[in-house]
DNA sequence: TGATCGCATTGATCAAGATCAACAAATAGC
DNA sequence: GCTATTTGTTGATCTTGATCAATGCGATCA
């Protein structure tokens, strides 16, 4: 994607916009952040944020995939969120960044400089109201992750990253066990062992065994078939029943 | 506590007003919380929330412990998060609760009925506001969680335990090692292990071990005594230096 | 064409924490 | 005062996932 390009975008015919932080904004409204907003790329691999440096700039996946992570002095570390299309990344209010986020695709971010963002949102009830929705169900999800990490084998861990992935690339149980869900991974096996609190070899190794057992197909290292999601719920060790 | 007396107790007088979700409100903001607010009061063991059930009502902890948690099928249990005083519980905009909360001392809460309440934060912006800040603050306890349930060992998710009732209890680094830090565990050995990721059994043991290392001392099961708050730091596998 | 690098897989062994089990201490009930 | 119950401690053993180590497999590059 061309930066260039995208840098012309306006809100208006921006592809996001219906479900990300501008949602409710009609308008004048949207005329406010289309002056302020401003784009920004990352090259895979590339860090945005480092823990502890100052935060000047909040934003909007547009496109790519990015990870929050934690790092303890002696280097163990643990990844607290994945940012997909539409997640907002920062926090008004923080003058110091708690976390580490690397893009590990390559990504595009439509970013607020924090002053002015901050501004924006005393005057901007609509944006303060979509940031609060979003951050309590980031909040839920954090919580859902609390149970993965505290209470699921290896198996069922890896099975929920999967399930996890597959639903927010639209995958529901409504289309049943019919057709076969395809995705591809989008973290390595080492970020995927960092977000589920294992070693990269444990990683490796459930996920052999859930390709032996039939429950997802792999070609290459990242494309994944998944030929009956009810069945990775399952293994998941979620309650299917709920979705 | 006696629900009567606090059932009459009004805003401007509230002890915990200048911490709580109410904090950045004045004048008609207040008049209107008060009118509409009312308290609720559990004792210790009583189940407030069940997961799955419709919710009616949010609010704030006035005074006491409760615990939020989440079951899997099979009886596996995750504690997800502590609600003590001034805490906030409910999510606006959802209709079913996704925990079960529950009371684990006596508990009085400041509640308001749920569609009042997202009536109010559309012309309230001082509340949503600060609701924000509140939720933002709890994600990233929630991810500071996510570090410990995945990366870090028995002993210092018991030390970091510890270390953090300390400290919403008022505990800090700057008093140094000088006095020593007391505090009650508001949790059973249960509860700690549910909110730690681990058995009953391993808490015990490490608590135990903490005790014949010296880190800490206990009379009775809950009542602790911490000689040195910096060496507890040590132990959690914290940072020390960030506080 | 082979050398190197990054990423993943697989095997052998080890250890942290779970599980199973007994017992202790405190409290409540009768 | 005695029993039952709840809560916590400690011990013995087992299992899961970590650790240490070798190998595979593309991709890139000289």
């Amino acid at each position: 994607m061309d930066i260039q390009h995208i840098a012309k975008r306006e809100c208006a015919s921006c592809a996001i916009r219906k479900s990300s932080l501008c949602s409710k904004c009609e308008g004048d409204e949207i005329s406010v952040l289309d002056s302020l907003k401003f784009f920004r790329s990352y090259e895979a691999g590339q860090t945005i944020v480092w823990s502890g440096d100052r935060m000047d700039f909040v934003g909007t996946i547009a496109s790519g995939v990015a990870s929050m992570s934690q790092t303890m002095e002696d280097g163990r570390t643990q990844m607290v969120g994945l940012l997909l299309t539409n997640d907002f990344m920062g926090h008004p209010g923080r003058e110091f960044a708690p976390y580490d986020v690397v893009a590990t695709t390559d990504l595009v971010m439509c970013c607020f400089r924090k002053k002015a963002f901050e501004k924006m949102m005393l005057d901007t009830p609509h944006v303060s109201q979509r940031l609060l929705e979003m951050t309590l169900s980031e909040l839920d999800a954090a919580r859902e992750w609390m149970l993965l990490l505290g209470r699921k084998t290896a198996r069922e861990k890896i099975a929920s990253l999967i399930a996890i992935i597959a639903r927010r690339n639209g995958a529901t149980l409504k289309n049943g066990s019919a057709e076969p869900i395809v995705i591809d991974l989008p973290l390595t096996r080492v970020a995927m062992a960092d977000y589920l609190g294992l070693t990269l070899e444990t990683v490796s190794r459930q996920i052999s065994k859930l390709r032996k057992d039939g429950i997802i197909s792999i070609e290459g290292k990242r494309h994944v078939t998944i030929p009956d999601f009810r069945q990775l719920m399952v293994e998941s060790g979620d309650d299917t029943n709920i979705y």
